[in-house]
DNA sequence: TTACTTCATGCGGTTAATTGCAGGTTTTAT
DNA sequence: ATAAAACCTGCAATTAACCGCATGAAGTAA
């Protein structure tokens, strides 16, 4: 085999499966492990793939990560502009924290004057540069990793108020498994919240969905509303909504 | 699989999850704990995760407040770094908001263990960047001028707690007419902070010194320490001394 | 054709990277 | 205080990468 040739195909199968092994492209083509890598070495020399010890990467690849934040930073701006369609004027609103709630808080048009509890900071920080509304702290314990405040004395507060909506950014949702959670507080946080609220809105990125992390919050029938950046016709969602789920 | 394919899919479920624990993450890609590690560390070190004990934390998660330019930053920094030196281990501290609390607040040595009751929301962030301080929020609504919590719910939490020192941010403070402000909120959150403190630490720049507003806070006989950038010989504050306050 | 040059390849030996593990220490949680 | 979990360090085994060189193929000019 030409080496022009070898090389093209190497291209070709890194771009199919966005890594290859020098290992097996050896056996494969059967020449040796040196002549691999130096084909490797040119291609990554020409900017056609990545080398890495042990293979190669496609370029596409590599610059996955940065999409993926872009896109699921548009992905969140999607979802926040579908929940706050659900807040009305003079609401009760109770917020947990996390991005995807940040998102929600600057997307509130200004015009609206409703009432918000919240115990993360970041959240409440954006709450309060909004004009109109009325901003609850929520105050125990601060928790350092998530930014928000957990405890019993943050709980019972909570229990205290009959919110008409709550909207809980969540980690990890299932059919099976309801929504899930890794830190023990959060869960203790959501689960009070699902009690003290009319209405339960879930926002969730659509990687997330199908996901389950240790803890559980609550079942999906606990669910009123389950956003997404998709459209609410994604067969991804339709066992959601076959559960009684309102999909926006 | 490939290191690199590895430290992606962990950015990855970061970035998804805010929180990935290392023992988790070892299950999951069947790699030691130990690689885990290395890889959380490389990856830390090239600024694109936080590592923690156990695992680690997305970056989006940890935006800080704006440092806007604080007035007169440098005199503060000399009040904060007198203040500090009142704080022993295990102690409950009480502290306002304001600008000069800030620079308390950056100015805490990192081996400081105490417990820090603040609603201020620009303290409490500060604050939560402490490695070993616990950081109790006082909730209720939160006030949009001055970024902390106010109203009665915060005043009767206030007085649960028996702090052994508290440290006031002031905007007047005068012989005749002791600690005054303009806010009254603030003037019943600041009366209780006084009511709660086995110690009233006072914190003002010298231009504060000597001016009025219309609220009172309470009379200089209540104050047990009054911190300013002078020396505490200055002449300006020899009246105060005289009242049996310590300067320093 | 022949002698010469260039290039690609494989191989032996060496160096470097990666990983898991044993141990001892630090941190955390109870 | 105490026990469990997480951490770090050094080490050894495995594997990949590198270097230099020999071989032979392919091309080139006389």
């Amino acid at each position: 085999m030409l080496k022009k040739e070898r090389q093209a195909l190497i291209i070709h199968k890194v771009n199919l499966h966005n890594k290859i092994l020098s290992s097996d492209l050896s056996q494969e083509i059967n020449v040796s492990e040196d002549t691999i890598r130096r084909d490797l070495n040119e291609l990554a020399h020409m900017k056609k793939i990545i080398k890495v010890h042990g293979g190669a990467l496609s370029k596409s690849f590599h610059n996955s990560f940065k999409h993926t934040n872009i896109y699921s930073f548009e992905n969140k701006k999607i979802i926040a502009r579908k929940a706050v369609s659900l807040i009305k004027d003079g609401m009760f609103v109770l917020t947990t924290g996390g991005t995807t709630i940040i998102e929600l808080a600057r997307a509130l048009p200004d015009d609206l004057h409703a009432t918000f509890f919240t115990g993360s900071l970041p959240a409440a920080f954006e709450y309060m540069h909004h004009p109109n509304i009325e901003v609850i702290i929520i105050g125990d314990r601060l928790s350092k990793n998530s930014q928000i405040t957990v405890g019993g004395a943050a709980i019972s507060k909570i229990k205290e108020i009959k919110a008409d909506i709550a909207f809980l950014g969540v980690n990890a949702i299932d059919i099976e498994n309801g929504i899930t959670d890794s830190d023990w507080d959060i869960v203790q946080l959501k689960q009070a919240m699902i009690e003290s609220s009319a209405k339960v809105v879930v926002l969730s990125i659509s990687e997330k969905v199908n996901t389950t992390m240790r803890l559980k919050v609550c079942n999906v029938k606990d669910i009123d509303v389950l956003i997404t950046e998709l459209t609410p016709e994604n067969t991804m969602l339709a066992c959601y909504a076959k559960s009684g789920i309102e999909i926006i």
